[in-house]
DNA sequence: CGCGGCTTTGATGTTCATCAAGTAAAGTGG
DNA sequence: CCACTTTACTTGATGAACATCAAAGCCGCG
């Protein structure tokens, strides 16, 4: 079950110019010689929490949960990460241990720098400082506000946020197949598996939402970004 | 009701070395030299939601919080900072608006060095560079996992959180006068202000806090640590 | 001293978790 | 490929947690 394949094609990554776009040619060159890159299938888990940190990670394909799991052995999922997003970012300067454990929804793949080189390039290239403090405040911002807004709302709020996450950030598209289970959106925004399926039950009463196997279609957007909002 | 003074001693500032310490004298006189200092009275709004961010900003003593208002007039907390705590930190390279408002809960004495200057620091610095990550990632930790801690728990592990935060990390006692209204615990963690006062008076016939005026005692600090983690 | 904001308690209804029970789907070993 | 096991999904019933509404006391401040 624990298998993992090298990916090569890096060199023309459309993600290149997200954070390394300030990096002159032989710095870049630098970066490519202590990168590996590695395919996690779905399911299988890129980092446990706790596990030492030596290495920064960034998403090229795919889609990830960053989770901790409770004493009573209930996951808690904190955040899900898509591609181009820089999953270790916040931690790696900062931490010693990574404090979430980071598992693959889909096949993904990852690109895996060592935060060594890192370190150097934010000694060493002013710019390219600049754009890992940019960086860090896009993405921790993006934590913060998702979590600061879904506090506010009622279930059918939360439901509606995850599901306009997957279809405005993620598929672009109001059809997908969903790459979550009922249990893992319940884990992300603390309520009763039960309740979750009951929501969206509801909104597939309401005709807001159809879903055919495991592919899902949003039947009325406006509904439920209205939901999103005032639920 | 709108008086801010100016304060001069910041040679021997405490939390120079939290953020400043890989400055020479040459750094540290520009910072200096573009720096202003400015005391807030309890209630006094720092910034407003949307203002230009120019300016970054830390503090040297008192206590602010850092929210939104809805389109009902309701105000939403995101956080509490304390003397020490960098407040714009993560938003001020990425973000040309800042997206809270910012208002003491006590007489407050704030830095304020311009953006410009930092970025220039970054660029040219290599070790403050590192500095700013580093404090970038356990700014965004704090906040980040102290909202996912409280999201799994029920009112009176949230309430106990709070006290147990000004209790530990403010005030540093078991005694102290409560910096914020009920109305705004209740904003910090979502919840009504009614069922936030039926809270503490439990935790008071309970015989785990006491209230006198505006003090607040912790008689038991055990029961108080242990609802926050389980309650 | 009176006004507004903070605090408090009670009553009532809504939202949600939990328990239970069953179906469907997906993975596992022979 | 089929029996078997596990996991995901679903619905209903019940009670707990919480919001809301109402009413009143308190306190600081102009």
């Amino acid at each position: 079950m624990k298998i993992t394949h090298t990916i090569k094609a890096c060199e023309n990554c459309i993600f290149r110019n997200l954070l390394f776009g300030s990096l002159n040619q032989q710095e870049y060159r630098l970066v490519n010689s202590v990168r590996a890159e590695k395919v996690f299938f779905k399911g299988e888990i890129i980092k446990h929490e706790g596990d030492n940190l030596t290495s920064f990670l960034y998403l090229r394909t795919g889609l990830v949960k960053l989770y901790k799991t409770d004493h009573a052995q209930k996951d808690h999922i904190l955040s899900i990460h898509k591609p181009g997003d820089f999953i270790s970012l916040l931690h790696i300067f900062s931490n010693e241990f990574y404090p979430y454990s980071i598992a693959a929804l889909e096949k993904t793949e990852v690109c895996e720098v060592s935060i060594d080189s890192i370190k150097n390039l934010i000694k060493t290239n002013g710019d390219f400082a600049i754009d890992v403090v940019k960086r860090m405040g896009i993405i921790s911002d993006e934590v913060i506000s998702s979590r600061f807004n879904k506090a506010q709302l009622h279930i059918r709020g939360k439901v509606a946020s995850i599901i306009l996450y997957f279809s405005d950030q993620v598929y672009k598209a109001h059809q997908f197949k969903l790459p979550v289970t009922r249990r893992e959106i319940a884990e992300l925004i603390a309520m009763s598996t039960e309740n979750v399926i009951r929501t969206m039950s509801e909104f597939k009463n309401d005709n807001i939402l159809q879903f055919n196997g495991k592919e899902i279609i949003i039947s009325d957007y406006e509904r439920l970004l209205n939901i999103s909002k005032m639920g």
